[in-house]
DNA sequence: AAGTAAACGGAGGAATATCCTCCGATTATG
DNA sequence: CATAATCGGAGGATATTCCTCCGTTTACTT
């Protein structure tokens, strides 16, 4: 493969992962040819049909943030640490896309990845509650849900690097509230709203 | 105005309000009538221009949250309590169909509105700082930002009422997580991440 | 109960957005 | 320098969305 069309191919798949997260869904391949600076021949010829380049970045998204997140689980000792680390980092790769993507999407062809994601967050969750630090009525999904919540611009008319700050800060909050084992003052129940 | 017609047009109003939480963002406008079950030509003779049906809808969704939260300023004592039920409201109120319809609105017609939703989120966070039961770092918008992460739909493959009591569930870890007032184990500065 | 103005429904043509093929021009590599 | 691989983008085909128009139906008045 000559290492013009490597670089094309790779950029394609990282503008696509941008443009999905963007516009919150399939973006239009015309749209993605541009912002890439590629002829949109060029697209469909590394990418036939009509999925392919969303299959493309959702694996590449996917096996970046799972290949993270297994080296921290093996380096951080702390359980919570490592699953703030984790959402982080996912948070940057762009892990909002695989969400987005993720119903659109056929036939997905990465039982594995799935498969490997959702092992790599229970023993995350699993061992931050042995070691006391986390609620113990979390499961493997839960992360996951919290996670979306943050992982995508919901465009509120910020310039997207400070969204992406108060991104960040925001999921420290957020996990500051999965560790709370005694949350503070009584909560009432609310009469009709829940 | 005809009975009919008033009906009619206020069910358009909360179907658009469903379709753009469900899509997230501007819903066909025969989408919006089929669900509505009415024909296209009522759809128009009610909203006659592109905007006019999207705008209604977001004063309907923001002067229901807005007046409903003012009252519970009024009512609960307790800083943390009021914009804990203010939140849980606003979100089943789909008060995420603001954040979404508010970029693509060109002349937002409700100054007023606005300003009444900032003061509001104001009162409440200043009066939960205050009473010490509240982060001190948190502004009107933290909780505009904050809420917007929970008020819409995000596709993760769920039916759509399990969305629901998920986001309420997790709301109520986010907000543990802004009262957590010294958040349990040191956080280590994360190196390269943020 | 009948008259009537108001409201309704939806067919269908116009406008727009998106898709994707095709082929001449360009460029990396031996 | 040759040449096979790669590139770019014009443009026709398709799909989606818009929105007018007018014959039919319905709520309200007296």
């Amino acid at each position: 493969m000559r290492a013009d069309a490597r670089k094309n191919r790779q950029r394609l798949i990282d503008v696509a992962v941008e443009l999905v997260l963007e516009v919150g869904g399939e973006p239009a391949r015309d749209a993605v040819a541009e912002r890439a600076g590629v002829g949109i021949g060029t697209l469909y010829r590394h990418f036939p049909d009509r999925q392919s380049l969303l299959h493309a970045a959702t694996r590449h998204v996917l096996e970046k943030s799972i290949s993270a997140g297994e080296a921290l689980i093996e380096t951080v000792p702390d359980g919570v640490d490592a699953l703030r680390q984790y959402m982080h980092m996912a948070l940057d790769n762009g892990i909002g896309a695989v969400n987005i993507l993720h119903p659109l999407l056929e036939k997905p062809d990465w039982p594995d990845l799935r498969a490997r994601a959702a092992m790599l967050m229970e023993s995350m969750v699993d061992r931050a509650v042995r070691q006391g630090s986390l609620r113990n009525d979390l499961s493997e999904r839960d992360i996951v849900f919290g996670l979306t919540r943050f992982a995508r611009p919901l465009a509120v008319g910020l310039p997207s690097d400070e969204e992406r700050s108060l991104a960040h800060r925001h999921l420290d909050f957020y996990l500051d509230g999965l560790c709370a084992q005694d949350p503070g003052p009584a909560q009432p129940a609310i009469s009709g709203i829940r």
